[in-house]
DNA sequence: AAAAATCTGTTGCAAATGCAACAAATTTAT
DNA sequence: ATAAATTTGTTGCATTTGCAACAGATTTTT
């Protein structure tokens, strides 16, 4: 449970008092949104975690995004110029806020100190989405396996301020996250032990190596 | 020349009357900034382009961000997690705006009315290069470099309402923005010709098969 | 407590990719 | 107008990666 960001508690108070805004509740496995309208909409997750989903052409499915604690999501963010057909999809039990973003930003008739409040963080959750952005396209840039796992690793560690630090993810998550395939990557996590630069028990791992 | 924002013109009429934000010009090639001292800066580029460049511990210079009028960069949207040395480099001559992302926020002493429209901007800013980041990332988890170009040209042709369009790219600035060997991708390309995927005059391309 | 589902770990093999090196074409600088 | 620099296009080869298919471990559900 991340509690880097704690500025979201005030929702839990107040957002029943704006029209503008609505919180719902989804258990695991159920679908939080789609990419397909365009309407502008806008979500932030107040608890558990999600995924953004893509299913291509040939059907092939995609985790794009992996959502935690405060962070934004919805097609307001998202290009409409892609032809796949994009989900949101609770992995846990979640509580979501969403609305329209352009009715948002148009003042709230009831002038409520919620939606006031809102709209003044949105630029913070924006910016937070940002730097996950840059740095998961930091690692996707990487031109090999090894080299996303250890920039992976070395940013949980700078992160953990010490070379042992907890994997947020499994395994499996992680492939999907670094954009390889698993067993390629267990490979190459084999290796990295084999070679002694990194020690893993259960999702503890340590760097050896800078 | 991108047209698509006209929002911004109104710097070239404020700038100078705000404090807290200046205006640079740099020539082809000059270092506009760099992301290692933590200081939450923030640029807009007026005109011209500019690259996000890498250099890793090997030497080796990877391109993770190109940027055109409008975008914004700067350490603030940049975690500062990673070990890398980045740099932002002027591709061609740039007029770049630079402010300290918190000064910005806090109130002018001057009251401005160009630092009040500014910081009005800012959320629209971050929202585009949000869009920006998200469509890279779309394209990065494609698993093999024919699908990554496929999308690519997708993406342009549906922005451009045709099928035919203009690669706003070099081929080698492609090769860098989808993260693969420049060779390889001129393979890959070659392939998709042969088969009548794509026909290519200089630097327009005709997608023949959605 | 047992059953089901998911995750971890491994391997062989085929396919895709990166690398190196080069020549021709094009663009930019002098 | 010429020279220099950059970009495009191609190829052979070694390496990396993805895919498929398992078995065992762990976690979740019933």
């Amino acid at each position: 449970m991340r509690t880097d960001f704690e500025f979201l508690n005030f929702f839990e108070d107040f957002y029943s008092k704006c029209s503008k805004v609505s919180k719902r509740s989804f258990s695991k496995g159920e679908l939080i949104t789609t990419y397909i309208e365009k309407r502008n909409q806008m979500c932030v997750l107040l608890s558990g975690t999600a995924n953004l989903i893509r299913y291509d052409f040939n059907g092939n499915k995609t985790i794009i995004g992996h959502f935690t604690k405060d962070d934004i999501f919805g097609e307001v963010l998202y290009p409409t110029n892609t032809n796949n057909e994009l989900f949101v999809e609770a992995k846990e039990n979640c509580e979501v806020l969403s609305f329209i973003y352009d009715n948002l930003l148009a003042k709230c008739n009831h002038k409520c100190k919620f939606h006031e409040e809102l709209t003044q963080k949105i630029p913070l959750l924006i910016m937070n989405n940002t730097i996950k952005l840059n740095t998961r396209i930091e690692l996707l840039t990487k031109k090999n396996i090894r080299d996303k796992i250890l920039t992976y690793f070395n940013i949980l560690s700078t992160k953990n301020l010490s070379k042992t630090f907890r994997l947020p993810f499994t395994l499996t998550d992680l492939a999907d996250y670094l954009s390889v395939d698993r067993s390629a990557m267990m490979r190459e996590l084999s290796h990295l032990k084999q070679e002694g630069i990194i020690e893993k028990k259960g999702n503890k791992i340590t760097l050896r190596i800078s």
